[in-house]
DNA sequence: ATTACTAAAAGACGAGTAA
DNA sequence: TTTACTCGTCTTTTAGTAA
């Protein structure tokens, strides 16, 4: 079991952003222990490959790694998951960007729209608004698999079936709108569609590339 | 030294928010131990007071005291800390309220005004908009002390002295703005008083209550 | 099946020491 | 002063057992 208490702590002496110049018993001290520890202690974390170092001779210069970075931004992730689900709303953040345009042929379908003007209470404008999820907001956004939200049904057509999902009512800078997670999507996991009465590009004054933070109602 | 990660695997299992139904042994799989060391573990945060136990004939009714979740709370700072340092803004949500109007007053007095016109480049409105943070965003706002800032300097009248502060450039909604950090305020910390050129409320048509989110450029 | 004891095995710690 | 050995001690873990 790798040692993440020491690495939080080197962690939040700023060794993320720059080599920090600590000796083992100056470490001692902040992880509460001896000399000796500490010292083993940086020794494994050399050896686990979670931080760098070069010796001088009153000490030591230490940087975290890539691989430490991950480690401990996991460990982050999980007490986000811990506190922020106790909310009912989660902020997430993106970039606008242009789509394929099949948002616009979905909606078209007389099953789902029945669906969204009775289950959103809004008939949607014809194309979805398509984020790009920062690394943060994406894990986040697989939370929302977990909450029941609103189900949207699949159905048949003549030609072919359309696959159900589930809608969250959202605001964007308090405009009214609904996220859509299909069960089945060809998009990546950090892709977030959006449904709304009006065109949200006009009403918002947003274009592509512009950071949208969406308030999602769980 | 108590076992947070332990008491994190429990939270992770919803502990938190309802009691859990967790045998010795499933809980063995989840630290990854032994069923006697998972038993062990349990005795111990139950008599440093950090969960609290209804032991049944095929397992424990287990969740996580009052104590137990402050203690992560604590730990999900810290790594709040170490990933909200790296960037070079912050956001901050919290609901607009109406003020006692003194904000008025002191942007009256010409000493501010020529730092605010001079350092933040723009002729305040004569009235800050006032919000009441949420939790999270109050212990970030805490962290905007550790930054410099725009320094604003104290100065004195006839009758009295005007103490000093600092400044952050902000964003709402594209609206530019600033954040004010007195150096002494009668306010409570979770309260942020901020500055813009044109009246805010108009321009972003906001009352009382509504949640605004604002990008503090740090 | 449980929980939780005891006792042996494994591992972590820190004093002493060398480089 | 450092780092990082060795080695005795203490702590933690797990197997075995009882309830």
């Amino acid at each position: 079991m790798t040692d993440i208490e020491s690495l939080k702590k080197l962690a939040l002496l700023d060794a993320m952003h720059k080599p920090i110049k600590l000796s083992s018993h100056e470490f001692s001290i902040s992880i509460s222990s001896s000399p000796q520890t500490a010292s083993r202690k940086l020794q494994t974390l050399e050896q686990e490959g979670y931080i760098n170092r070069t010796m001088v001779s009153d000490g030591q210069w230490i940087t975290i790694s890539k691989n430490g970075i991950e480690i401990l931004r996991k460990e982050y992730y999980e007490y986000q998951d811990i506190f922020t689900a106790e909310r009912d709303y989660v902020d997430l953040v993106g970039t606008l960007f242009t789509g394929l345009g099949e948002g616009q042929y979905y909606l078209a379908q007389g099953g789902y729209l029945e669906q969204f003007e009775e289950k959103l209470g809004f008939h949607p404008f014809p194309g979805t608004l398509n984020l790009n999820l920062n690394e943060q907001s994406t894990i986040l956004r697989r939370k929302l698999s977990e909450h029941t939200g609103i189900e949207i049904i699949g159905f048949k057509s003549e030609d072919r079936t359309f696959g159900g999902g589930k809608c969250f009512h959202s605001k964007i800078r308090d405009e009214n709108c609904a996220v859509i997670i299909p069960d089945r999507t060809h998009y990546p996991p950090d892709v977030l569609e959006i449904l709304a009465p009006d065109k949200l590009r006009e009403k918002l004054d947003a274009k592509d590339g512009d950071e949208i933070i969406i308030t999602v109602m769980l």
